[in-house]
DNA sequence: CATAAATTATACCAACCGGTCTATTAGAAT
DNA sequence: ATTCTAATAGACCGGTTGGTATAATTTATG
């Protein structure tokens, strides 16, 4: 048994990873559990609805990875370009070296859209909530109403797209097309 | 025995079909099997090195899918801005209520990049001709040699960005924005 | 027609899958 | 220290997985 109670954060933390990397069908709960080290008793004891449960809880934890990056790039800068920039420099340039990122929410939403209701529904909520963001970083910085709402879609599907481009092509350049695109999108609207 | 030796094309289309919709890993070979109603012998018989050898045959199906409803348009339309948004509202129109289509290479890459090179390789060089075909076009039309290359890699992300987007979201409205942006991104550069 | 090649058909296999169950251990409260 | 609750631990289960093997059937060829 770990120090205080931290098994249910280490599970969804091992299977948000290794979702991202291989999808929900590419892992099975046993590469979770040695990859955690958490025994199955634990699983079905914190995710007693299973595989799936714990899945919402993964992508969930996912979403807030990337809130809490874009939101501190933000904060930092009052400009969004430069803040996406940023974003996606720093993607950039970890993407193919790290084996911690994969692709964010899409192998699962690409997989489980058809078959899983709850599972789509927990990817689609998390798309809207990284759109969220972007629109009202974009309002506050005097795009109007419908060029915000547009902008932070194509934001988001350019960044999910590169990042696929980019680890199937094992190269960058993608998410720098993407950053760079952006910015046009950004500037001339 | 089917009339005439398309077992093996039967194969391929189903694959290709399920993969699209759910994944390499989310689809069995029993799957693939049951609604193609070819036996499993005849599986083996035409890709003796197995699922992964079905899969990229698959993939490649898929890919000249594209290619040939791409090249049909820009054979119609001279200017690619027409070609590209009748492409997009051709699929901003059936995407949701078909169940044919699912989001093509974009699952399989997110779930083998790391863990297939076979596959990895064959979802990159399906994305490189798709770019090559979109550059040829565009050079064509007077773009520049750089401009084209950015420009067919950015539309190639994000109409795949776009797809994995609509097909999450169950709504059309990612294709359409992708629409617009693509166009705002030719016409302005 | 006979033979060889191609294709089909299906039983079998070990390993894996997600889930169930129960006993044990650890932690919290008194 | 005791009791109760929470968490751990791992065996077990039926079903599924991709692959192997072999026989049967069909097609192609001379």
């Amino acid at each position: 048994m770990s120090a205080k109670n931290n098994s249910k954060d280490i599970l969804i933390e091992t299977a948000s990873r290794l979702f991202r990397i291989k999808g929900y069908y590419g892992v099975g709960l046993k590469d979770i559990l040695e990859e955690s080290g958490i025994p199955k008793g634990s699983l079905y004891h914190y995710f007693p609805q299973g595989k799936e449960q714990l899945a919402i809880a993964a992508i969930n934890h996912t979403k807030e990875i990337v809130v809490n990056e874009i939101q501190a790039l933000f904060d930092e800068f009052e400009d969004p370009i430069k803040a996406f920039q940023t974003h996606l420099q720093h993607l950039s340039e970890i993407i193919i070296k790290s084996d911690n990122i994969g692709f964010p929410i899409g192998t699962i939403a690409g997989e489980t859209y058809s078959t899983s209701e709850p599972i789509r529904m927990a990817c689609h909520l998390a798309f809207e909530e990284w759109q969220a963001i972007y629109r009202k970083k974009l309002l506050k910085c005097g795009y109007d109403k419908a060029q915000s709402n547009d902008l932070a879609l194509a934001v988001n599907l350019m960044i999910e797209g590169a990042i696929l481009l980019s680890l199937t092509n094992k190269s960058n350049r993608p998410l720098e097309v993407a950053k760079e695109q952006i910015t046009l999108l950004l500037r001339k609207d």
